[in-house]
DNA sequence: ATGAAAGCGCTAACAA
DNA sequence: TTGTTAGCGCTTTCAT
């Protein structure tokens, strides 16, 4: 056999036709007799015949990719936004592509660049990110080279630097999810409630900032009570700005983590100090990522339907017309009580 | 500006030379005068012109493209198994794609079809299977129909149907981590250990539960000492044939769960009995996600490098010529000990 | 119903 | 140094 990959040529010659014929064959969508198809088929299926994607892209416009872009897999909460969009792309019968960037810039331009020479026709970034020039601009040129070149380009979770570019953005509403949860801190007896995990710039966490401090305001509480520790995401930061938290006086009886991870390292910390959650310490976390609820005690969090983000996303994106450029969707989130928040100590 | 993409023409034009100087001067690997070069390249940028994969594959062999296949991407191993893939890829300057095929079989030969389709130089398939006719069939011909077109292929913790069959395997050595794993617990006392979540067929748990067993006997255990339940994995099924074990009279003081998911679920139904762990019933698991740790209580497991395991598939399937197919890899695993474990209840 | 031929965008021989 | 040309594998007119 020859090496190199089986040509329709080769398929057309050993069923005795042209490749014309062959390829109407193949594809179906034309009028073939069927005994003629039927022998292209066999020819086909003995040679184990595929077609060059490559090829057929160059004459047809290409095949119907996606690509999702986000800062790492192994993140639960990344992990359930790819697996969304793999899973309606899949539906859809498109291509998913997943690229990782590990947070650097110049991969993700990479990887887009990469995309828009694979001739993908919807990218999707994942994630919060700061919202500097560089940034601005970055995305504006994306948005523009894709869509001249007749490619989709949607944000997820981060913001579109400019209403009258072409990219479609959908997002949670971080600020109303940190309002509620903050608010129930609050209610379960909470004033001193200090907030893990800032990352000033990032648009995903200064939100969650702006509605915990919005719910301490709304109880009546002064802008002086909010307490914003700036250790950015990741369990790591997590556990070592919690260490750091407890080494002094104790002025709060309740934390407010960024995201899961960071609650998981300051659950840790917490336990480390021989201290309890909940009597101690009440701690709540954000996302809900499928093992919030084997924590120790299971947390507290926000739930962020982060599947359904990724559905959104292409289902929005292959909905719209490219006139609906700009638009922003914004999707719900709602608390999830588990065992991680208790009054305050001393309160009963 | 045109709708569509801009090619190599309308660059050449801009910069008042043939594309074959345009070509020459952007891919860098012809001597081409500094200036002409320059001219060409500002006509690029100013066009933001990207080359057409497609065409530039079709006459040029192709980019260099991996593509991993897993179960799903929210599982915590095979995301890390993927970003080693990914990782050491990148590091490669190669694109890797990722798909999930949730386990049907259906869905990954459509996977399989479209990156031969694509020209994936290197397709890993991970993940344990069950090894019936239909798998040997099914490996066999995409090990041949990639070997015909000059692409690699490789066995992540999944066997070979046939030793001399074009693909290369590497996988962890699960029989002896399990039986690591179950010697642990037995110099801590246990003498009656369940095995939670076997998936009779399944590569991967078959080899656990022989490692298992095989600890049982070099302690001096009858066979009769070994309880293998198979629930199958996931955290629901450890959850649920956990809750149903608990309900009869406890024949048990150990539980060695076949991955952390499993034993995440576990970990639950016994402390929905309000029974703890590990002063009533001890467990282990396998894998050592990264949460493992943030389990209550923190999980004794299984380390298995799981993005070392990535890494490593594409490392050997680039390094091994042609002919090195057949080998197999193995790679070591080690235990870390946490909370999980102690002496079964009464042995003091 | 089928074949011949053009052409998608690019690179690599071959000329000049 | 640069341009001309052929051709990668495929689909799709345009003839027949």
């Amino acid at each position: 056999m020859a090496r190199g990959r089986v040509t329709i040529r080769e398929v057309a010659v050993r069923a005795g036709v042209s490749t014309a014929t062959a390829s109407r064959a193949l594809s179906g969508n034309h009028p073939v007799p069927a005994a003629t198809r039927a022998r292209v088929v066999r020819a086909a299926r003995e040679l184990d015949y595929v077609a060059n994607a490559h090829a057929r892209a160059l004459v047809g416009g290409g095949r119907k990719m996606a690509a999702v872009v986000v800062r790492q897999v192994t993140s639960p909460f990344y992990a359930q936004v790819a697996e969304g969009v793999e899973a309606e792309a899949a539906d859809r019968g498109w291509l998913c592509v997943v690229g990782a960037t590990g947070g650097d810039p110049q991969r993700e331009m990479d990887f887009v660049r990469l995309m828009r020479e694979e001739g993908a026709r919807l990218v999707i970034l994942v994630g919060g990110v700061v919202e500097d020039d560089a940034y601005r601009s970055r995305v504006a040129q994306y948005a523009q080279a894709l869509d001249a070149s007749g490619a989709r380009l949607v944000l997820c979770g981060r913001p579109a630097p400019d209403p009258g570019i072409p990219a479609l953005v959908v997002e949670f509403d971080n600020e109303a999810g940190a309002r509620a949860i903050t608010g129930y801190l609050l209610s379960a007896g909470h004033r001193r409630i200090v907030f893990l995990g800032g990352l000033p710039g990032n648009t995903a966490l200064d939100a969650r900032v702006a509605g915990y401090r919005a719910a301490l305001a709304e109880h009546g509480l002064p802008p002086e009570a909010a307490h914003v520790v700036d250790c950015g995401l990741g369990r790591p930061a997590g556990l070592r700005a919690m260490t750091e938290l407890l080494k002094g006086r104790r002025e709060f009886t309740a934390v407010f983590a960024g995201d899961d991870m960071v609650a998981a390292g300051a659950l840790r910390a917490i336990a480390e100090a021989a201290l309890s959650v909940p009597d101690d310490i009440s701690v709540v976390g954000y996302n809900d990522i499928p093992l919030a609820e084997d924590f120790n005690p299971p947390l507290t969090t926000v739930r962020t339907p982060a599947e359904e983000l990724g559905r959104a996303a292409v289902r929005i994106a292959l909905r719209d017309a490219a006139s609906a450029a700009g638009r922003h969707h914004l999707l719900g989130t709602h608390i999830v009580v588990r065992r991680s928040v208790g009054p305050p100590r001393g309160a009963l």
